[in-house]
DNA sequence: AGATGACTGACGAACGTTCGTTAGTTGGAG
DNA sequence: CTCCAACTAACGAACGTTCGTCAGTCATCT
């Protein structure tokens, strides 16, 4: 399908580039063909991003809902700690992953508006579920904590960092540094009181 | 001084709309002036935009240098959780640090080199600094550790994670909510084995 | 026959940059 | 004190290029 291979191309450009940076030339060329042709199948530049930029949200959304399901009541230790290893995966394996991290926090301005509110749905869902899980690790006491709120958003913020340190740590043992670091100080944070 | 002028409109629109997004005439007009008039202070685009970075690195160096002086060996709690206040005040009173963090995460690309040696730079040297400290307290026991390099790092992924939150959490109570929760099982987790 | 998807050609607008030219200021030299 | 030279800071005009977009054409395939 011609269409996806567009929306691969301006993936990358995107990603490398930002909104601004990208250009439909480039994004026609990579496929092989004139910038104009591109009208026949998105209606211009913004139709094309936002269409990345949807299916790229989807994509996120749906890798995390699917390994949040595996779950259960017992193992929080494996689960949040492989939590952290399929961000990383997910964001090495495909560029949608940096692709969403960079629109969401420096979005054109001009769709602002409509990004964040994309971003503010996803990550009210994906917190909500992940509150619930902490509530019942809570509750079968396999980790400490008066409310669930506080280990969901500090593991939330280990996910932040590590996503950063995706970006601009390109060093692959540095990157493994931090995760080790963060998440033994973070586990021993919520093992116990 | 003219040229400080132009810096500050640069550094607004660059933050904004990063360096491929800001353009020359926005930035002259700021200062009430046309684009052209700008190459009698600059060299370019370029030049314009590298200066405002090195002030941007130079100014965010000074404020986390001169507060991690006052450190002292015995209290790490005050020490740290103040570090981190002062990141969100540094990100609030001025554009500096966002402009910085927007630039070292996505950099443009034809100076992703020169920018990422600059990163490397003040990163390498805040991190050892920090690194020292964490060393003393772990030596007068303050907090628990087995090695420096854990917490340290552990303590920058916070430091990251909330300037993550600055960027897109526009919401000042969700902010406030991350920090006491991040620091909270952080602190739990280093003060104590 | 009709639809699809790529093409060529052209559009106005904006980009960063360079040029030559003005004022206005400053600093010595006569 | 004056005069001239050098410098500063802004300007309009224009450069060549690229941008995103639209209109019309032509071959291919159902």
């Amino acid at each position: 399908m011609k269409v996806d291979e567009i929306k691969d191309a301006a993936l990358k450009f995107f990603t490398i580039h930002g909104y601004e940076g990208a250009s439909l030339s480039q994004i026609a060329e990579e496929v092989g063909m004139k910038k104009q042709s591109l009208y026949a199948h998105f209606k211009g530049k913004d139709d094309l991003f936002l269409q990345v930029l949807r299916d790229a949200k989807e994509a996120e959304r749906a890798s995390k809902l699917e390994y949040m399901s595996g779950f259960d009541e017992h193992h929080p230790e494996r689960d949040l700690y492989g939590f952290l290893r399929l961000v990383i995966d997910l964001f090495q394996k495909n560029e949608q992953l940096k692709f969403w991290l960079r629109t969401s926090f420096f979005p054109p301005a001009h769709l602002a508006d409509a990004i964040g509110q994309e971003v503010v749905d996803i990550e009210t869902e994906i917190q909500g579920i992940l509150e619930r899980k902490f509530k019942d690790w809570i509750d079968t006491k396999a980790i400490y904590g008066e409310s669930a709120k506080t280990p969901t958003l500090a593991f939330l913020g280990i996910v932040d960092s590590i996503m950063l340190s995706l970006v601009y740590d390109n060093d692959e043992q540095r990157l493994e540094e931090k995760l080790e670091a963060c998440w033994t100080v973070f586990w021993r944070g919520i093992s116990h009181p």
